[in-house]
DNA sequence: GAAACCTTGTAACAAATGTTACTCCGATTC
DNA sequence: GAATCGGAGTAACATTTGTTACAAGGTTTC
């Protein structure tokens, strides 16, 4: 049996809890670009993020994208426990942003956990107080801004998630992120670097100031 | 005391929790159009609603709406829930659809009846699940959908909502819902009359099947 | 019943975003 | 090093949505 480093949640959970996540959680590292929960897929596991960053996507029926908001450490995602709890399949796809360290709990603690601990009640509720706020944070983007605002959001999230001024990235990726197309996103762009915004160059984007 | 008629929600909680919620519950009635909780407010207490609708509303800061999702029977707003949970402010606005009758639960009961009812614990979950799903709808409308059926789903749902082919509002109305505008409402309305979706009328619009 | 107001219809125009097509350039492959 | 490919720049045009302005009927108020 492998020994959890369980010291980045410590104080997340109450010291009983964290006893029970040690003999029951699977610590997994999930390297960068890695799809973690696809679209339809029943969910076993409830991830603990210890590290790294989860960007959660939504798509329609003709594949076109939306990125929903990213899942940093402290959280988890709250669409997964939707899952986990209403027995249903995952109406998202979560991919790794960054490399990705966490631990996995088998579901059907979820509910024992509930009743039994308040720290763990206070981390699922939590988690879906996020999950709503960044909901709410996306309708708001779609509904009261235009795409330039919009596309300087994503950058300046992207960036913070990644914890660096400068992105690798494609037009193309983003047109998907911001369900736009790539021959707007790049005019879009252009108009930033004008703004001294950003610098551009190939494949990648940097912050300035 | 007002004795509570539970009926309606027996089936959705275990006997003991029905005591409780009788001891602890205040029983109110309030008329369609009246404002329940505003943006910023404090929420004292959980709506568990018994009959009618609410109308949950996003509003930016220069006062442009958006119609985000109903609630109706066996739910509760998750939005109220994370404000209870959270002792944060609310984020959005609730508005009486039609005429409501709800029970009311100070916010204290929150905690102590997730650990000890496990009814407790799935309404909540379920209410949550229920308004991220609600959520998920929206962005997809916002990102996926023109106008037009974006229109069509409003008119839908308002239709199911209120229980009844013709509805009583104004093109105006539905603009701010949609986050439109009144000309280009009225012009998307023609549209669907002469597609024979809708009847129109002088405050009314009629579904036609 | 006249005035004021609200609701709707419509046209003309403007802005935001999407689409198609073509080009150039650097990187990779053979 | 020639051929191919992926990423980006750009122009022209189409579509969707928003804005402004005005007219025509109902409704309400006085």
């Amino acid at each position: 049996m492998k020994t959890l480093d369980l010291s980045p949640i410590k104080s997340l959970f109450e010291s009983e809890l964290l006893l029970e996540i040690e003999k029951v959680g699977i610590h997994k590292k999930i390297p960068q670009g890695e799809l973690m929960i696809d679209l339809g897929e029943k969910v076993q596991f409830i991830p603990l993020i210890i590290e790294g960053a989860i960007k959660v996507v939504r798509e329609d029926e003709s594949g076109d994208e939306l990125l929903l908001y990213f899942v940093e450490f402290g959280n988890t995602c709250a669409m997964t426990l939707n899952c986990c709890l209403g027995h249903s399949k995952s109406e998202i796809r979560a991919l790794c942003e960054s490399d990705v360290s966490l631990i996995m709990v088998p579901v059907q603690h979820m509910d024992p956990w509930l009743s039994q601990f308040k720290s763990w009640r206070s981390f699922v509720f939590n988690s879906f107080n996020t999950r709503l706020s960044e909901m709410l944070k996306a309708v708001d983007a779609l509904t009261f801004l235009r795409l330039d605002e919009r596309l300087k959001n994503y950058l300046l999230e992207k960036s913070k998630v990644l914890k660096n001024k400068t992105i690798h990235i494609t037009h193309f990726e983003i047109a998907s992120d911001l369900n736009s197309s790539r021959v707007v996103i790049s005019r879009l762009l252009k108009q930033l670097e004008n703004d001294r915004f950003v610098a551009l160059g190939r494949n990648t984007i940097s912050l300035i100031d």
